[in-house]
DNA sequence: TGTTTTGTCCAAAGCGGTTTGAAAATGATT
DNA sequence: AATCATTTTCAAACCGCTTTGGACAAAACA
């Protein structure tokens, strides 16, 4: 069924029809509701391609996942930040491509999903400390909206982040006043701009309180399981080893707390660890008392907030560029305690 | 630059452009060089709104995302299953189309997409035992494939899967040859195929020994970390606990580490613990040895071959549904041992 | 030499909508 | 009753490609 058969059903031309159905004032309500009634009653719902093509819009936002080419790996916030831009996108009538690219192919995908006309915008995952994506985007004209930020930027541009240095300035002063004074930070890789941002704010609440932060206590990877807890054996097996970890996810505190434990150590007593939290869906934080104390923000609710920006820049392009930072709620949970008498 | 501008500056008929472009024997090789060398010179790449219009095909996969309205969790697997998909799709032009969904929704999000023309076919995730979107799906006249089996289908459809039953069964026996006589089984929610499947491996391994399955040794519920703790919990908190647990997933499996050690127990001594592993690329089961003796099977690899034949059924819309069945490779690594003299 | 065949190219008709510009029908005004 | 304004409807152009059904010239054949 098309809009052209429905027409004749109906004994009115297409036009009529379409702006019937499109709630354009210049059709008799009646009119209107008769086309109404016979959309539904023969199931009718117009081609999206052709609209498309008539519209010169795609109805579709691009999501490009890039696979690190030597780990294939897969960040494990993607799930919960696309559930929550697609919570967005489907209240709007959007749909969301996703592509999935070896890290290097990205700037050929960016060029063709534009030439090609596939989506209207993008959403740009995982920036770095410099990301020659930023550029890139502006220069082809894409509308699109950064979920973190990127330091090393010269010019203005939309974004959704979390205060990552607040949350582990925080988290870092919640740990001295505890007493803790070794504290190991074990961090994403460091030319991600989050996990840059987050050192930044653990060595600034260290140098608050005039303490100087030891490089074997920072360990930088990614945050897998087993990177996690390689650093915190590393670190645990130093002559003087830390009384308390900041751990940059939930993932390598897993493999943070079997580090500690193969060591005989209790976690919350001998070491303390504070993690960042993103609610990823499978992977909650305990249920009414959490599990680990932890800096917390919904990286669906990120999801839903990158998306709708993203929305409002399309319907108006000539805006200026938008930025939302969210802040991370400190929550305390079992895993924190004060530092054991050396 | 489009099609007719592009014909414009070589002097020639779009229709030729876009024969020697798309490989058509009707042309003069010579021209082809010129039209390919132009097209790259101009960065040309076709508009894909208009192709899809004008082919009728839209291109696309879709992937439909059921969102549980209780939980909110997004299972998380889904970000391994469509990074392998997404190989795919690439490689043959393809794109994939996301769609999150409150389940119960699907229906119409998969009579819209069929209406509106939005995607060529359908990769269907997490199907039940019994499960109403097989009819739904080849009463509308979408081609599709299934990530998993539905046990109570009535009529021939394409899947891919991992065989679970034998993985389970397998699991079960290794466990018993280590001298194991209870066992608990923390499993998925088990109106999930998967999970059902699962379970009568399970109860199969054990029925062969003559054992009957203890009730009181079963879980079944979301695979989260939470929920794995609690099952576990519960299990060794009984008057005779399990001395080795069979857990469905890594993530699980967690859960259930952790509530080993709350108990003080060790993990592969007073406890042996058998998981299922996804191979999910934040997740890996250890490095060199793995932590987890396992069922192992890439689920990274299901959503390339799913992806591969659904594409080869679009290709062939006449041909036989197909099925792939892959077998779980049982690896051992530290989390198992000889059950502990009572 | 005239007729076929083959190799190249093109005009025009879709695909299924939206949108522009004009026509027809109705109502209001004189 | 004639005129003008307002509603309501429609025909046709357009979006940017693919594809059908020739056209035309050169080569092959009779």
């Amino acid at each position: 069924m098309n809009l052209k058969e429905l027409a004749r059903k109906l004994d009115l031309s297409p036009t009529t029809v379409s702006r019937a159905l499109n709630g354009y004032p210049e059709v008799n309500e009646e009119t209107r509701a008769r086309v109404a009634a016979a959309a539904r009653r023969y199931n009718y719902a117009p081609n999206s391609r052709a609209i498309r093509l008539a519209t010169g819009k795609a109805m579709a936002i691009g999501h490009v996942i890039p696979i690190a080419a030597r780990h294939e790996i897969v960040n494990p916030v993607f799930a919960d930040f696309i559930a929550g831009a697609g919570e967005t996108y489907s209240r709007s009538g959007y749909d969301m491509v996703l592509t999935v690219v070896p890290d290097m192919d990205e700037e050929r995908v960016y060029r063709e999903l534009k030439a090609r006309g596939t989506v209207d915008g993008i959403i740009l995952h995982a920036p770095r400390l410099q990301d020659a994506r930023l550029a890139l985007l502006t220069e082809i004209g894409f509308p699109f909206v950064v979920h973190g930020r990127v330091t090393e930027a010269t010019l203005p541009y939309s974004w959704v982040d979390v205060n990552n240095r607040r949350a582990f300035l925080r988290a870092t002063e919640f740990l001295l006043d505890l007493g803790h004074r070794r504290i190991g930070l074990i961090n994403g890789l460091e030319f991600m701009d989050f996990a840059f941002r987050r050192r930044s704010g653990f060595e600034q609440a260290l140098a608050a309180r005039g303490l100087t932060p030891d490089p074997a206590l920072m360990a930088s990877d990614e945050m897998t399981e087993t990177a996690g807890y390689r650093a915190a054996s590393r670190m645990l097996g130093l002559a003087a080893p830390p009384t308390a970890l900041l751990v940059s996810s939930m993932i390598s505190a897993i493999g943070a707390r079997r580090a500690i434990q193969d060591r005989g150590l209790t976690l919350g007593r001998d070491v303390s660890v504070i993690i960042h939290d993103d609610e990823l869906s499978y992977l909650r934080n305990g249920e009414a008392v959490p599990i680990y104390t932890a800096t917390r923000s919904s990286v669906r609710e990120a999801g839903r907030l990158a998306a709708q920006m993203l929305l409002d820049i399309i319907a108006d392009p000539a805006s200026a560029p938008q930025q939302r930072l969210l802040e991370a709620e400190l929550i305390i949970g079992q895993s924190t305690g004060p530092a054991p008498q050396a």
